[in-house]
This record gives structure tokens, C-alpha cells and sequence, in this order.
DNA sequence: TATAACAATGTTATAATATAACAAATAATA
DNA sequence: TATTATTTGTTATATTATAACATTGTTATA
């Protein structure tokens, strides 16, 4: 199921090992940067790199920064189900996993009955350094 | 508290106008191509009109759709607390307003104990007509 | 009513983010 | 091997968003 890091191609590999050497979410073109030495040039490299690292989970996308970051919780490699703390002035990012909060959210219902099982929540409020 | 919307501007009334008629979230050039025979010619126009709209919580921004959608739930005008379904077959996007879900988000404390009173939710799935 | 302070506007240019399209190379499978 | 699908390389361009600065309008109050 999980699709193992050994699978990746090679520009895929690239791009996840230069955004897992970061403990902060990385953009698209500080990647390209970055990955510049190693040959790819061009952002359809990057982002078609990125496209399927998110696709399968290795990566997620903070939408609010339009930034990738890594995904260190192994039970949302499958899921697409992300919850992330945003801090407002460092902007710092943590990925949040709470079974609970996940059980929660997995089984919110709209009004209309509706369950999603794919989501993405972005707190947002101050890190304790910054507080 | 609450700003009403006779205290707009002009250029903020025109586009909160706008995306008041739409039934969906609006990109921003798609809302300066509209607005266009009302005077509004570039983008700094549009995008200062939506910066102070969103920052008021008379409309919301949809992260992962780069689109702005209006905010028919009062309650979140001044919280920017937000969650929506979107339809990933029909675009359809819908407002949440659940007291239920909000005080369970604004609760929420991660591990390091901390809360957030600031949020955005996106649930993805299919809508009912899609499904 | 002057005038200061601030908010909003108009404008040009450009930055930052992302995709289309197509040819060539590589890998996986029948 | 022949076929199919995936990945890559490349150029060009589309889309989203902001910088910078001069001007105008609004508000508050001295």
C-alpha cells in the first residue's frame, strides 16, 4: 500500500530528501533552488516531483503558505486527513497527530449527513517562544 | 464591533458585491474582470478590497482553491474561525457553521497544551449531487 | 475652518506560484 | 522483444499576488 521511499524515481527522491532535511515547510522554488546542483532545472521537475509526493503522502502541502513540508506521522501517508499549528509570527509548523482530533473530524457530519474522510485543518495562534 | 457594509469603501463595496451574487468562491481575477465596468482597472484594486474584506470575515479565502467565497454565518465574522466541504467533482463549496465543530476546534489543545482560536477547516469528498 | 493624520485610490511594473504542451528517455509488463 | 506506461527534459506561458509611489478622500479635532 504504502509506496515506500525505495519507489520513488529519482527527481522524486531529490525533492523529498531536500524537503525532509527541513524542519520547516520549504516552497517550490527555494526547492528548485536547492536542487539546482543536482541537475533540475526547470519547475515542471519540482512540481510534478511534488504532485506525486503528495499524492502519496510523503508530502503535504500547507495551502495557507503555499509551502511543503514533510510527513512525519505514518497514519496520514494514506489518509490525506492533515491538521497542522501555524504559528502567526515565526511561522513555524507543526503537523498535529491526535487520534483523537482525526476520529473526531473523520466523523463530523454536515447538516446535510455528509462525512468526509479526506480534510485539512490549519490552526493558526502564536508558539510558545513567540508568545 | 461588527463593520456593516455601509461603512465599506467604495472599491470594497464593488467587490463585496460581487462575490455576495455568486453562489461559489471567485478568483481574484475573475472578480477584477467583473468589476471592471464599475472602474476598478488592476489588481492591487481587487486584492486590497479583498485583504480588508477578509480581515473583517465579510468573506472568507478558500486556501486550496485560491478563491474567496462570502461569509453567510455571522457568528464567524470576527473569529476567523472557518471550515467548508468542497465537492472535488462539482467545485461546490459550502460554509460550516456547526457550534458543535467550533467549540471542539477552539478546545482542541495540541500536546503542548496550547489552543488556537484561529482556524481553517477545507473537508473534501463528493457532494450530493456528484456522489 | 484649517490642518494633521490616516485610509483609500489609481497606476505601472514586477514578483511569486503554477501549468500546458510536446519530444525524448527510461522502466515495467505482456 | 514489443508494448505500454511513467518519468524526464525543455520552452513557453498562465495564474496569483505584491511593491512602490503619487494622489485623493475622509475623519477628527485643534
Amino acid at each position: 500500500m504504502t509506496q515506500k521511499k525505495e519507489y520513488l524515481s529519482k527527481n522524486q527522491k531529490i525533492v523529498l530528501d531536500i524537503i525532509e532535511k527541513s524542519a520547516q515547510p520549504m516552497k517550490a522554488y527555494s526547492i528548485l533552488f536547492n536542487v539546482q546542483k543536482k541537475g533540475l532545472k526547470a519547475p515542471p521537475q519540482v512540481y510534478r516531483a511534488l504532485d506525486k509526493l503528495v499524492e502519496i503522502g510523503k508530502i503535504h502541502k500547507i495551502e495557507s503558505r503555499n509551502a511543503f513540508i514533510a510527513c512525519r506521522n505514518s497514519a496520514c501517508t494514506i489518509t490525506n486527513a492533515t491538521a497542522f499549528s501555524i504559528c502567526e509570527s515565526c511561522e513555524d509548523v507543526k503537523e498535529i497527530s491526535s487520534s483523537k482530533l482525526s476520529k473526531y473530524l473523520s466523523n463530523f457530519q454536515d447538516k446535510e449527513g455528509m462525512k468526509f474522510n479526506k480534510y485539512n485543518l490549519e490552526f493558526f495562534g502564536l508558539c510558545k517562544k513567540c508568545k
